[in-house]
DNA sequence: ATGTCTTTGTGAACGCGTGCACAAAGATTG
DNA sequence: CAATCTTTGTGCACGCGTTCACAAAGACAT
């Protein structure tokens, strides 16, 4: 019944800050930028600006990791690429089931940036009987009944939602259900799972919303003395509201 | 040339803060919800389950945009929605480009939750010649040569980029140029804009390191005395020290 | 009107994350 | 070997965000 916390417990993992691990991709990736150009060593100024984060935050995150650098020099890059792949997890393989094959569910699927870095897809899961057996990027998809042994057979520990609203939770529970325990949420919705389940969600909505707001804000600078809109009178609760009808009747992603 | 700060000047802006500005579209969400179901008014403690926080909270933020409750009854839904909606400015229309109509691109396009509020898709962009004039999601895709006339003609302050990551940069530098002065950047790029201009990012990658990160510590909880694998040996950068390993004795797991 | 009950709004304490600034460490040069 | 120079690693202070806990405010019943 989805009865659970809804956020993530905030679980301060082996010492290591969250805000630290949300940052340790992005050196990597400007690290296996340098690799590939074959750069032996990086200072942590130059690694800093290529992440696009402060010099001083970058060395306290790696001081989490251990001491990796060299005073005077910098941090050998190749070394420092398999101390984080490392810390990630990302040594291993972790197959990556989609649930929910639409536009968005499809395009993921085919997105290169997956399989390049220790996921892999695994399984492609939907709803529509008649999609079953299609075969999207390389991949046949499956019928929703099966959820549980596709999971199971695969060994898929994340899983990636990317069906309608109405039936996130639904699809969520099940895969819970069948031994995931890290979900990637796109569905436009607020996911409850049980406690050591991981729940992230990437929302594009939110952020337009979110954009919008500071995009309001600039235009609103200059004309400072704009009028703040037709304040609707306060609809008094339980009475009628503003008689210019200024609801939006529209719904939300 | 893309020269400037790379991240958000963290402007505390007018008095309200990030953090409960990016919570805001949940809660707008919920009360859509709620809305559409005629619920008249809601207490702190349903709409924040509703929308997967702490009631704490939700009344700390909402008492930034003013007192907007009743006590002993809760929060009238209808102009809550309207309070909110006004806030993030979504009581106007944002006309949003989309640049790089690739996999990725076209999902956005056809993705229902743009026009839903207050955003609607003004134009989409790809460099590939091949692609122009072709329509999706309705919309005629139109050639990066013209972006700077369609970005100005549309009044487009918003843009997406969702094109490969070594073209990302070119492109944001555009969009900028033109007059865009938001963007939601997909690629998996770190994008320089001057000061003034808004940038977020959404990462899929990202999102699945640190959920790999997370799921590997919950494995490693059970099995500690688990291996490491094989510490490659140190690069040692102009002087070698014992080859049995100066590894900085880090803890497993 | 008075009292009770519900729920908001917020003061205050706490914890996390960030950035400064500098001492320590090692490379490098003479 | 000593001096100098570069860059790391981190102690410390500050500010933001979260949470608790409660007084104030209003609804509602008597």
């Amino acid at each position: 019944m989805a009865t659970g916390r809804t956020h993530r417990p905030a679980t301060r993992s082996r010492g290591i800050p969250e805000a630290t691990v949300a940052r340790l991709p992005l050196y990597l990736r400007a690290l296996t930028a340098l690799s590939e150009r074959s750069v032996p060593t990086v200072s942590s100024e130059e690694l800093a600006t290529a992440a696009g984060v402060n010099s001083a935050k970058l060395r306290k995150d790696f001081s989490y990791l251990g001491s990796y650098g060299t005073r005077g020099v910098g941090y050998d890059v190749e070394y420092l690429v398999y101390q984080i792949s490392r810390e990630l997890g990302l040594t291993q393989d972790w197959p990556v089931a989609i649930v929910g094959i639409g536009n968005l569910g499809a395009a993921l699927a085919n997105y290169g940036g997956f399989a390049s870095r220790g996921f892999r897809v695994a399984a492609l899961i939907d709803a529509d009987p008649a999609m079953a057996g299609t075969p999207v990027a390389g991949i046949a998809v499956q019928h929703t009944d099966d959820l549980d042994r596709i999971i199971s057979e695969n060994g898929v520990s994340i899983g990636v939602i990317t069906t309608p609203p109405g039936a996130a939770q639904q699809v969520c529970d099940r895969l819970v259900a069948a031994g995931v325990t890290s979900i990637l949420n796109f569905a436009p919705t607020v996911l409850s799972v049980p406690e050591g389940v991981d729940v992230r969600k990437v929302d594009l909505s939110i952020e337009l919303q979110i954009l919008a707001f500071h995009e309001q804000r600039k235009a609103g600078e200059d004309a400072t003395a704009e009028d703040e809109g037709a304040p609707p009178m306060r609809a008094t609760p339980a009475g009628r509201k503003g008689p210019d009808g200024d609801m939006p009747a529209v719904m939300p992603a």
